[in-house]
DNA sequence: TCCGATTATATTCGATCTGACAATAAGGGA
DNA sequence: TCCCTTATTGTCAGATCGAATATAATCGGA
């Protein structure tokens, strides 16, 4: 899953339909998955992976169809790049992962449209089950994830929502039967075998991991606007945040020097352009970083 | 990894010469690599696994050594149970954790013996380094990792801590040739292959998990005191915690709950019993938690 | 039975952090 | 010059956290 943010969209590289992640067998050739990885994407897209994270390894028999009785291991991995120049080949493309997950974005300050449409069907889903204790259960999991009641929207949830809807039969994926899903405006685009699983599990990872490391920065170009910097972060989060808060953290933080140049880019007072400080790289990879995200 | 905490002991499973994590190669029976681990760990030891967590997927090549061409892949897990009645058998025994990292328990209040030598050695490393732009890099790894200067020790790097003694020569493992590593009771017992680092990356991993998820219950008894529950969190963390403000962060998050009995083990005024609300778990299975230790 | 040792439990206080909001600064264009 | 837009700085109240203090209950021995 390689990821980039541009635009204030945050991107996903795709191959074939839109509907597959890079992915491919690696040969003894290379050291470690990792280089194989590097390699194969540097290779598409003309620019080196910043960042590379292991997800998670699926070793699940029958994962690829009831019929083949080999195992086979996959072991996903999450990068982080930037989308420049001519990237996007025949082979592969970049889509805004809130494609894959209309009801993620909530930036516009309203929830997006569709998500009380799937919070309605959840319902019914929840009503489906038969012994009302099984019901509780499945109505404190939607409560939870998907905000209702007065609970606010948490922008981590994003695997156990997704997988509550594969559960309630919501998305495409799930063609257990059951009732059609709801258009794709509303549930998103789907995606082969079970590579939405894994898009959703690398957005919980990269949502929750922003908050507490300092890997936007891998995101950004080489000097960048305090105001590029949210909207990077709020692309990835889902979510709008305080400006002078998130100045202030950033600040105090001394995640960023100021380069002396300004940037009058829109209309406006023109912004300071700051670079990174490569040195907290060393003295804060493991310290720690945070965000103005707790709550609302 | 198969952790459990027993009179406020972290401890763990080991087989062979307590030099070797469980482990083994899975077959085609088990649905997963979870039910297969589970199965094996329950067969062995009489006790359910409360919680599984994968670790880490190694698949480098030479990772078993030079000679076999072959890959090896290892998906490493991270598991919680209790330690009771007659586990240890023949073929497994529990070991305390801090024989193989005795540098990383600092439950006396004082640095445990031995941390000095390993930061003098350290600094000796750091001098041998070639060119100063290395040597200020190796420094200040250094010195973040095992809170050198006026910084504060972070019972979370125990991964890192583990990588600087490697690299320096100073454990067991890394007989790259150089100078002997220090006695064991100061660099810790060594173990066969990665699995001293593996076990560091679970010690990682679970240190930080406490903080944020309930995890700790896993580890207790049915029942228990606010101090049991407190004394199991510090073996853990290797490091003591306020007694006032560890009960107000669990009562106020409401995660147990009084039984109405007391337990009047060593003297004193007698505690109560409470036990773990698994609403909780439905509740704050990804809400989250809090621990009340975020610095010294 | 009284006293002190020991541990449990409850409270207080101040420093810090955080979220929400307001105010001022510096450009561009009509 | 006025006004619109964005940048930047500042304020303030509530929540949180770490540290320390105060009170309660039991046991064992004098």
């Amino acid at each position: 899953m390689v990821v980039a943010v541009n635009h204030g969209e945050p991107c996903l590289l795709t191959i074939g339909q839109a509907d597959t992640l890079p992915s491919g067998p690696f040969a003894l050739e290379h050291r470690s998955p990792q280089s194989g990885l590097r390699g194969w994407v540097e290779h598409q897209t003309g620019h080196p992976l910043g960042y590379i994270e292991q997800l998670y390894t699926f070793a699940d028999r029958d994962r690829v169809g009831p019929e083949r009785q080999q195992r086979v291991i996959s072991i996903s991995y999450l990068a982080l790049t930037r989308k420049e120049q001519a990237t996007a080949s025949s082979t592969c493309g970049w889509q805004s992962w809130y494609e894959y997950f209309p009801w993620e974005d909530h930036r516009s300050g309203t929830p997006p449209v569709g998500l009380d449409i799937l919070r309605a069907r959840l319902i019914e889903w929840v009503h489906g089950a038969g012994d009302p204790a099984r019901q509780r259960e499945r109505r404190q999991r939607v409560a939870i994830a998907f905000g209702l009641d007065d609970r606010h929207w948490n922008e981590e949830l994003t695997l156990q929502r997704y997988e509550l809807l594969y559960e309630a039969g919501l998305v495409e994926e799930a063609s257990g039967g059951k009732a059609a899903p709801p258009p794709a405006a509303v549930s998103g685009k789907a995606m082969v075998a079970d590579h939405r699983r894994i898009l959703a599990t690398g957005v919980t990872r990269l949502r929750s991991k922003i908050k507490y490391r300092p890997v936007v920065f891998e995101l950004m170009r080489p000097t960048f606007t305090l105001l590029q910097l949210q909207r990077t972060v709020e692309a990835l989060a889902g979510r709008l945040i305080d400006k002078p808060n998130f100045r202030r953290l950033v600040e105090q933080q001394e995640l960023v020097e100021e380069t002396g140049d300004t940037s009058v880019d829109t209309g406006g007072r023109p912004a300071k352009l700051y670079r990174f400080r490569r040195a907290v790289l060393d003295e804060r990879a493991f310290a720690g970083t945070k965000l103005p995200m707790s709550r609302a």
